[in-house]
RNA sequence: GCCAGCGUAGCUCAGUGGUAGAGCAGUGGUUUCGUAAACCACCGGUCGUCGGUUCAAAUCCGACCGCUGGCUCCA
């Protein structure tokens, strides 16, 4: 059959591991039934159906159990049969019951490995010997193909490497990911907090998480002012009729807030900005001279979320997406939409992101508007992304309710994705509110809106930050730049004198004065990440100097005060990404 | 929302039915110090909330709230 001679890959060691796992489970649990099992990026799941919840306990038996298996070398036996043999195969198992009557094939592939057999594709290893080093990670809930309405049934994940050295690495190397988690630095960094008293997923940002979004917020701002684009502000609420006419309110409304009464009419809080840009766009008669019209921002916005998918600054209720809305002409659709995916080239470039993803976002099932126009708009977005020779990726029936996008996708420590910057087409919205200009026809015809934003939300790109750099802003975004350590307290009043001189730069500048040894500020500078730090004693008093230590604990001695503003200041005014 | 685990001082954590502990932080004092934690003393908790079992509950049971890992969802 399949001719044995090639090594296997790691991904079908991997599947096998999860065979393994899965007899494992059957000798602890015959009355177990089966859903599926592969391999996954470093590892494998199976999904089971169990007359009992799982425990951390039985992670050990179950892994206990493998090592025998694997002891025991049992090969891996494949078996070509026919649906009627599968059926009667597998006639207590309804979940591969399922599978086989989905199968198009009347002949399907099974493997057998001591008692245990399994509908599958394979290939596997030729036998459990062959497995070198894994370990069972978590337990989890999954709904039966991925389906809300089925069954939930019990998944085990685990890791699997072809050697132990490997294993060890990955281990480690999670370990590692877990140490730059922004929810874990966000609390030792000081940067934010979130409080059940207040809400969950509602966000108070403390004075340094603070002064990390205003730098971005004051760089996005005037990175847009340069590029054409023009700043607005919007309400947080609004009646509830803008809701019904955006198409919100019948497609969204689970993720809406509730409506409040006021004077008798119902309001909700946003959970966009477009209406409004929109009612900005139509207080006055629109000129095709005035296409395109960027109107941009920093919009606060509301979405309830379900309890079980809030994480950090990642997921939240409540956050701030750097916004804008461009109205303009359907000729002008590709230079507007290349220049949006520039900029946000431009904005990942500048926070230092390389790992990065670009997805195309098709019709999802729910939308409005016809096919045609939606064959049109997704077009244009390809179109773009081929033009500027951009590698992307299809994302089928992802798109938002009124028109496809283009999203990109930034992975945080643990390798998860999360959506930061979108640029959606819509030919929606401009048509529910009726949303004109007038040609060179002296008709009214109706613009089309770009939706987008380059960062994301705050929220969500201050979590992307704080795990990009482990917590280590560069220079440019620490919120503190410089410490100032004295020494003595008679070393006090020259530290305050260079921090003056700091501060008059712009330099965020703190001196440590209080009575406590200079061991313990430069640890707790350390610790705070601060890129620099400047050591003051009797030597630099008398030199006009400071002693500057950084925060990968080089030490580069005394410089004088003035050599060093001019060097903060380049490498500040180059937001340069390296460490320092 | 679903499945599982978790919730003890500001933080990190110990405490398996018999009167709540440590380190760090904080406060008061002493120390004025050369590149990652000086020393002494003090303060600090209705053990997430509510209810139940028990002579007795941080500990056992239930509900709720929140967090964590997945699943589903994600304009």
């Amino acid at each position: 059959m399949v001719s044995g001679r090639k090594e296997p890959t790691v991904e079908t060691l991997r599947h096998s591991t999860s065979h393994v796992m899965a007899q494992a489970v059957k000798s602890l649990f015959p009355d177990a039934k089966f859903g599926i099992g592969p391999s996954i990026e470093d590892g494998f799941y199976y999904d089971f159906e169990l007359p009992r919840a799982l425990t951390p306990e039985d992670l050990t038996l179950i892994m206990e159990k493998m090592k025998e298996i694997v002891a025991a070398d049992v090969p891996f036996v494949r078996e070509e049969i026919d649906r009627a043999k599968a059926q009667g195969l597998f006639a207590d198992q309804p979940y591969k019951l399922e599978l086989i009557n989905e199968l198009p094939d009347e002949k399907m592939t099974i493997y057998t490995q001591g008692e245990f057999t399994d509908l599958c594709r394979g290939p596997h290893v030729k036998s459990s010997g062959k497995l070198k080093a894994f370990k069972l990670t978590n337990i989890a809930g999954a709904y039966w193909r991925g389906d809300e309405k089925r069954p939930m049934l019990q998944r085990i994940y685990g890791v699997a490497f072809e050697t132990e050295a490997e294993l060890e690495a990955h281990l480690i190397r999670v370990a590692e990911a877990n140490k730059r988690d922004h929810r874990k630095l966000g609390k030792e960094l000081d940067l934010y907090s979130l409080h059940e008293e207040f809400g969950p997923g509602l966000v108070m940002w403390h004075p340094k998480g603070a002064m990390v979004r205003q730098i971005v917020e004051d760089f996005w701002r005037a990175e847009h002012c340069r590029r054409g684009y023009d700043i607005v502000y919007t309400p947080h609420i609004a009646k509830l009729d803008l809701w019904k006419t955006s198409g919100h309110w019948d497609n969204y409304r689970d993720n809406l807030y509730s409506p409040m009464d006021i004077d008798g009419q119902d309001y909700i809080v946003k959970p966009m900005n477009c209406p409004g840009h929109i009612i900005i766009y139509k207080t006055q008669l629109r000129s095709y001279r005035n296409l395109p019209l960027r109107m941009a921002e920093l919009g606060t916005v509301y979405r309830y979320e379900r309890s079980g998918v809030l994480h950090g600054l990642a997921r939240v209720r409540g956050f701030t997406q750097d916004d804008a809305h461009i109205f303009c002409r359907a000729d002008q659709i590709r230079d507007e939409v290349a220049n949006v995916v520039d900029l946000s080239q431009f904005m990942m470039k500048t926070f230092g992101f390389n790992d990065y993803k670009m997805l195309l976002s098709t019709r999802p099932e729910k939308a409005i508007g016809s096919l045609p126009q939606w064959e049109e708009a997704t077009q244009a977005l390809r179109n773009v992304l081929e033009v500027m020779d951009i590698p992307y990726e299809i994302d089928p029936g992802e798109g938002v309710f009124y028109g496809p996008k283009i999203d990109i996708k930034l992975t945080d420590a643990l390798g998860r994705m999360w959506q930061g910057p979108t640029i959606q087409v819509d030919f929606q919205l401009p048509q529910r509110f009726n949303v004109n200009y007038v040609g060179t026809d002296g008709a009214e015809h109706q613009v089309i809106m770009i939706h987008r934003t380059v960062l994301g939300s705050m929220e969500r790109f201050m979590a992307c930050l704080v795990e990009q750099y482990a917590g280590a802003f560069p220079v440019w975004l620490a919120p503190i730049q410089v410490t100032i350590i004295p020494i003595a307290d008679r070393h006090i009043d020259y530290a305050n004198q260079v921090a003056g001189s700091l501060k008059e730069m712009d330099v965020r500048v703190r001196v440590d004065d209080r009575t406590e040894r200079m061991n313990m500020k430069i640890r707790e500078a350390q610790l705070e990440k601060v890129p620099y730090m400047f050591v003051i004693g009797d030597k630099e008093v008398a030199s006009n100097a400071v002693s500057v230590r950084l925060r990968t604990g080089e030490d580069l001695g005394s410089v004088q005060v003035s050599d060093f503003i001019d060097r903060v200041n380049t490498i500040i005014k180059e937001k340069s990404c390296d460490s320092l």
